[in-house]
DNA sequence: TAACCAACGTTGGTGCGTCCAACGTATCAC
DNA sequence: GTGATACGTTGGACGCACCAACGTTGGTTA
């Protein structure tokens, strides 16, 4: 892939913040692509991949599993309903809430969209050695740690 | 700040991309605020900052060296020069090509803005060590360098 | 029981960053 | 001179993140 990086301003080139986007950005490119091939986004594979791993939930605590705002959830939700990679039934018990579960193709669909995130780190990683690529691991752990418990 | 953190998937909170992502995002949210309060955004940061650094330079040109899209040079100078921090000017030599020029109060405007981004690096590094900030720095530059040069 | 507040799903809209296609104009190489 | 290329510009698209507001439903408290 042709990933040309920004020349200047030469002072970012050093910015903690800057790289950080900067491979942020070429990550999501990867990331990107290779969801493209199943036709469907990052919202969507995180909803799938939540689904697949902590099981069915309402669409409000879906959207606090995954970082995704509420309204966001609605939309991403309508979509794999409309492909059947998930089902959307009214709460019995609670009938404010949507229960939302995977279906057995939205379960395959969330793993082969799991090789294909697992093949990205590779590719992304791929100048660093094992030991740096924990090293990296763990320092960005460690920094999102901090912040999150302000 | 208030910076909730995604509970899941569970399998993303050891991916890299992800982690990245995150970062990334986070550190953008800072550094949006920062540029807030002088009401400009990324793009307007990046061309005042080449400008200030590697001076005065064609759209196309500027374009490059920051990775913005010509036709995003073209509405930020818009804006840059709406505001008197930049000067468009045709090019005598080529004429097809515009001349922008940052003002004394556009280099200002660099200058502040350069110090937000500063302070930014602290409030985001803030869980690291000197020496693991420099680690950061190092793996992400690595990451970059190896992927711009395919 | 009635009043109130909180949570839910949903609609519609905003912003930023990134990217692409197309146009008319100007320049360069052959 | 002709054809390819670069320039600035317009107008549009997409992905991700965020917010305000609404009607509906549930829980709490008076």
């Amino acid at each position: 892939m042709e990933f040309t990086a920004p020349q200047s301003p030469a002072g970012l080139h050093t910015t903690p913040s800057w790289l950080l986007n900067q491979a942020a950005t070429y990550a999501g490119r990867l990331i990107g692509e290779g969801f493209a091939a199943h036709d469907l986004r990052g919202y969507h594979y995180r909803l799938l991949a939540s689904l697949a791993e902590d099981g069915p939930a309402s669409q409000a605590d879906l959207g606090r599993r995954c970082g995704i705002d509420r309204s966001d959830v609605v939309a991403a939700i309508n979509d794999l309903a409309g492909r059947g990679l998930v089902v959307r039934a009214p709460d019995p018990a609670d009938r404010r809430r949507n229960v939302i579960s995977s279906t057995e193709a939205g379960a395959e669909v969330a793993r082969r969209m799991g090789e294909t995130v697992a093949r990205v780190q590779d590719d992304l990683l791929a100048p660093l050695s094992t030991t740096e690529r924990a090293q990296l691991t763990r320092l960005l752990t460690r920094l999102l740690e901090h912040h999150s418990r302000h």
